[in-house]
DNA sequence: AATACATATCAACATATGTTGATATATTAT
DNA sequence: ATAATATATCAACATATGTTGATATGTATT
């Protein structure tokens, strides 16, 4: 079985992910890295201090770096793992959305 | 840029994936497959209900799969895309620890 | 038919989390 | 030094979510 350490590391990762505003910003930085607090501001249509506040948290679960850059901060997607995972669960997506469609009851119905 | 309902869908499974419960649920059903909701119950030494409740969301969000026998309903990890996923998350924390412990300022203090 | 068992569901509560507005900190420019 | 800009942080509020206890549903057994 696995350590609880490890699947409390799990659940943060997880719930990192879990949050619109947060994805939004990871999307942003996998167009375009890296990118400052008032860039992604403008990208997402959000206020300052809730991006910021995302940010600390994708920061401190390890989605993100950070670097200073005079007045601004240059945020930038941590490293392609992440990317990996967004597109595992999109896959994940993809493939429930193909279990519906191939739904017999349904694919009898709709001819 | 991604389409909102995919966004939304991403959230939806990561959010099923960041909790404690739902992941120790996984956690049996990647040892062994499937498994009814009271063997689950005694394996987590969670209640029924909680189980069950959270059961019902790894099924909505398409982590998970059932089918019933007779008064049992057994219980099985959807497709082999959510422990990829989960492992991803692992190797996730295990390089952010790397990270930490490459640290040159710590590796030359603990000289 | 009555009972026991397995599972699902509901309401209520407690807690966690996202959001907002205000403010603090730090850096550059005048 | 002062003002302006960029970012971070804090308190407060609203909302979402997990948990618990009670109950309902469905199936097998006697």
């Amino acid at each position: 079985m696995i350590y609880g350490d490890m699947l409390t590391a799990r659940v943060h990762i997880f719930r990192a992910l879990g949050d619109r505003v947060r994805l939004e910003i990871l999307e942003h930085l996998k167009e375009k890295s890296p990118l400052t607090v008032s860039t992604l501001c403008e990208l997402s249509g959000k206020e300052q201090n809730l991006v910021s506040h995302h940010l600390s948290c994708l920061k401190n679960c390890g989605l993100v770096s950070s670097k200073k850059d005079g007045k601004n901060v240059n945020y930038s997607l941590k490293n392609k793992n992440i990317i990996k995972i967004i597109n595992l669960a999109d896959k994940h997506v993809r493939d429930i959305l193909e279990n519906v469609l191939s739904c017999e009851v349904v694919k009898n119905n709709s001819k």
